[in-house]
DNA sequence: TAGATTGTTAATCGATTAACAATC
DNA sequence: TAGATTGTTAATCGATTAACAATC
């Protein structure tokens, strides 16, 4: 079940072939993409016959079939509810990116907090005390959740959303946890993706 | 040159450490850490021998030993100085890090935006207008930088960076560009991460 | 037809794991 | 010594690429 690298794929196949539709391009060859992501040919056609995409040998892929199908299988016909917990710098980032996410099909509806001095109900996305996320998620139906909490609340805040039949996290928290055969976490270390870049300059080896 | 991968797994395994240490414990054997982590233990001989960490086939691998190296390995003797472009919501939030960055030897020095307005020389750390990037650069020997600018001015400002001669970024908008041999960037996007996480809980098999 | 591109099979490459001799 | 763990070599596994027959 590793396709999760075919999926990160797609999603730049579906940027950079965006780009190529509003320039007036109507068709791609397989060759084409592979030039402008330093892969090969045969891993961009063989990622589209996995995901079912099929072109002609006579014109390639024709571009808005491709996107179609590709919003298709990352389940952008609907719109997807996403919920952030912990509003602090990160979180209200998060919660105020909504425009920027929705034309992806992907749509934040609330924040959560413990602090009641920032809870605005009335805000678009409101911001809610945690103690109503229990009948928020039975009433919306959520699924995803970022969590966004200081450290020290992270495992308690991760465990509430497990057994609140979240179905996946995105963990902005250092806390490494697994997922679980109900919930899939992915985590995001900002701090890790800092340090692997500082590394790799220091380490960079000299070139003339 | 890719032990990029071994790099992320040092940060893991300096986190786990970490916390051994602190629950009191002085030694490790690779079969622990394997368990902790869903990896091999040959994988973990492997990496540790790689970095030049030598344990005992009596008391396995030293706890402070490791992390003495392991810091030492990211550079960690020297504070690493990074600043942030773009100040909104995200690149403040990034700023306001700092504290629980500096453990890490990882400091955000400064800010830098467009807008005159939310410029603030006095604040820790200061943010400054755009137009004093290349000065502070040059002063304060910058080598790293995170980009949080909004989509439109993505290109424009990693040229800049580029052209200072920034060697590494972190850059945080869906601008897909490629590292160069004078700078490396990698990129975070939040988007695709969240788009991920929602085909794998699509996606997700059922088990009874 | 000749040329070019897809879809797919075989080859390669790299990363992870298994296995085991060396050794404490 | 017997038992257990490291360091390292050989085997495996999976992902990417090369190659090519099919076909438009």
């Amino acid at each position: 079940m590793d396709n999760l690298d075919r999926i990160k794929r797609l999603l730049i196949y579906k940027n950079l072939l965006c780009q190529m539709q509003n320039l007036g391009f109507v068709k791609v060859f397989s060759d084409n993409i592979a030039d402008a992501l330093d892969i090969s040919s045969s891993l961009v056609r063989k990622d589209f016959a996995f995901f079912g995409i099929v072109g002609s040998q006579k014109g390639g892929y024709d571009i808005v079939t491709i996107l179609g199908k590709i919003n298709e299988i990352l389940g952008k016909n609907q719109v997807q509810k996403v919920i952030v917990i912990g509003v602090g710098r990160l979180g209200s980032a998060f919660l105020r990116y909504g425009k920027g996410f929705t034309d992806e099909g992907i749509k934040i509806v609330a924040g959560f907090d413990v602090d009641p001095s920032i809870i605005d109900p009335n805000a678009d996305p409101p911001v809610l005390l945690i103690s109503n996320l229990s009948e928020f998620i039975k009433t919306n139906s959520i699924h995803i959740a970022i969590v966004a909490v200081p450290e020290a609340s992270a495992r308690h805040t991760i465990d509430l959303l497990k057994s609140e039949g979240i179905l996946g996290i995105l963990n902005f928290t250092s806390l490494k946890i697994k997922s679980t055969e109900e919930t899939i976490i992915n985590h995001v270390n900002i701090e890790h993706e800092l340090a692997r870049l500082i590394y790799a300059v220091n380490n960079r080896r000299q070139v003339s």
